[in-house]
DNA sequence: TCTGGGGTCCTAGGACCC
DNA sequence: TCTGGGGTCCTAGGACCC
């Protein structure tokens, strides 16, 4: 019996959701970016994109091949807000939604056939209502499981809805280049064809002792990839894992390298990094501290175990500078971040000396005014010098208080 | 003012224990 | 005196994704 998975990618999502809010936008290059000094393009329309603007460009590149491009900085609440709604318009026809970012979910709608008629309908149906609704059009691959659904969404954009049948299969795969796989990426692009595999059609068929001798346990999976073989299942939302790590991490707007400057951006950082962990309800033993260097090639990656787990801001601080102690900063800093990891869930347990107490009902007091108000509305009174009052990030790989535990507001 | 930010998974090697 | 193998935990680093 075959599944039937539909992949659905939002087209240029964050931009066309500023083109909706912002009607003066519409049909025009517009570019999304972040309110950092040194961001770089997030998304871009497809006016500009006409142009040639392309993710990762800096401002600067950006508008020597589209000068009158218009940038936005991005909203993340905008964006979650929509993505959920979306969501929430899958599982009118399947609860197997599994969301993948914030533009894109994969439907396992085997079980949804009979109700709705087909595979091809509930494609059209979600269309309609997307574009009805929030004035977006979105690309849906349908396929017999999640990698072939993912490479049909990708085959016609923008408002495109590509099918693969099973039959077809083969065929398809044949001249498709394998690096179009989810998961084959350049690197083991350029290995495989250094074995003069290009197509999926030729990884399918080739050698499998070959593939495992050179790849270990995922020369097998390879294989089967390039012959259209994929078991994996839809997973949805409630039963994913738990969120594995939390970090931030900034570029700051311009290189330091004294060791008080570096202290108050760890400070902001861990104080982000507790405040999102004690909104997930977990704590972490591990915490890592990045550093990249001034001249962007260079950075040191250092991470610690501790021996309790902990989510209060201070405590990640501590850790932190501890790792910093044991860092040779010979270079000015350009990026610094900090990442808990390691995490379970937060016990309720009450801490056991009262000036504990106090301070996690401290502690508690500003989450809640922060949560109200918006970041960094309460700061600890060292952060108050600092230019950058934390990152707003944005990027469709971003998972805030969204798609995983979704607030709306 | 050239080059963001948030994740996951896998591997390899060392320490340590049984 | 010499030699094992399994398991777990930890660090570091790379590939990949949006």
């Amino acid at each position: 019996m075959h599944r039937t998975i539909l992949h659905i990618d939002m087209n240029a999502f964050f931009a066309s959701v500023e083109q909706q809010a912002n009607p003066a936008l519409r049909g025009m290059p517009v570019a999304v970016i972040g309110s950092n000094g040194r961001t770089v393009i997030t998304t871009s329309s497809y006016e500009a994109r006409k142009f040639g603007v392309k993710t990762g460009m800096s401002k600067w590149e950006a508008l020597r091949v589209c000068p009158q491009l218009v940038f936005v900085v991005g909203d993340n609440r905008k964006y979650t807000y929509t993505s959920s709604r979306i969501v929430e318009m899958m599982k009118e026809y399947t609860p197997m939604v599994e969301v993948f970012s914030i533009d894109e979910a994969w439907l396992d709608v085997t079980h949804s056939l009979q109700l709705f008629g087909s595979a091809e309908r509930i494609a059209y149906l979600l269309k309609a209502r997307i574009r009805q609704s929030f004035g977006i059009t979105c690309s849906i691959g349908i396929a017999p499981n999640k990698l072939l659904a993912k490479l049909a969404s990708d085959m016609q954009k923008p408002d495109g809805l590509t099918i693969i049948k099973p039959d077809d299969v083969t065929k398809v795969l044949e001249t498709i280049p394998v690096n179009d796989l989810c998961g084959v990426g350049k690197k083991m692009a350029r290995h495989l064809a250094l074995l003069s595999i290009i197509t999926c059609g030729q990884l399918g068929r080739a050698n499998e002792e070959l593939l495992t001798k050179r790849f270990g346990i995922m020369g097998k999976r390879y294989k089967e990839w390039g012959q259209g073989i994929d078991h994996s299942p839809v997973v949805p939302q409630d039963e994913e894992d738990e969120v594995k790590s939390v970090g931030h991490s900034m570029t700051l707007r311009k290189d330091i390298d004294t060791r008080e400057d570096i202290l108050k951006y760890l400070l902001q950082l861990s104080e982000m990094v507790g405040r999102r962990a004690r909104r997930y309800g977990v704590t972490g033993k591990t915490v890592t501290l990045y550093i990249r260097f001034a001249d962007y090639f260079s950075s040191a990656h250092k991470q610690e175990t501790l021996s309790d787990y902990i989510c209060q801001s201070d405590e990640i601080y501590k850790a932190a500078i501890t790792i910093l102690d044991g860092i040779e900063i010979c270079q000015k800093v350009r990026l610094l971040g900090v990442k808990l990891s390691s995490l379970r869930h937060h016990s309720q347990q009450l801490p056991l000396f009262p000036e504990d107490q106090k301070k996690e009902k401290m502690v508690q007091a500003m989450d809640a005014v922060n949560n109200r108000l918006g970041d960094f509305t309460l700061i600890y009174a060292s952060l108050l010098q600092t230019e950058e009052k934390g990152s707003h990030v944005i990027s469709p790989a971003w998972r805030p208080e969204g798609i995983r535990n979704v607030e709306v507001q």
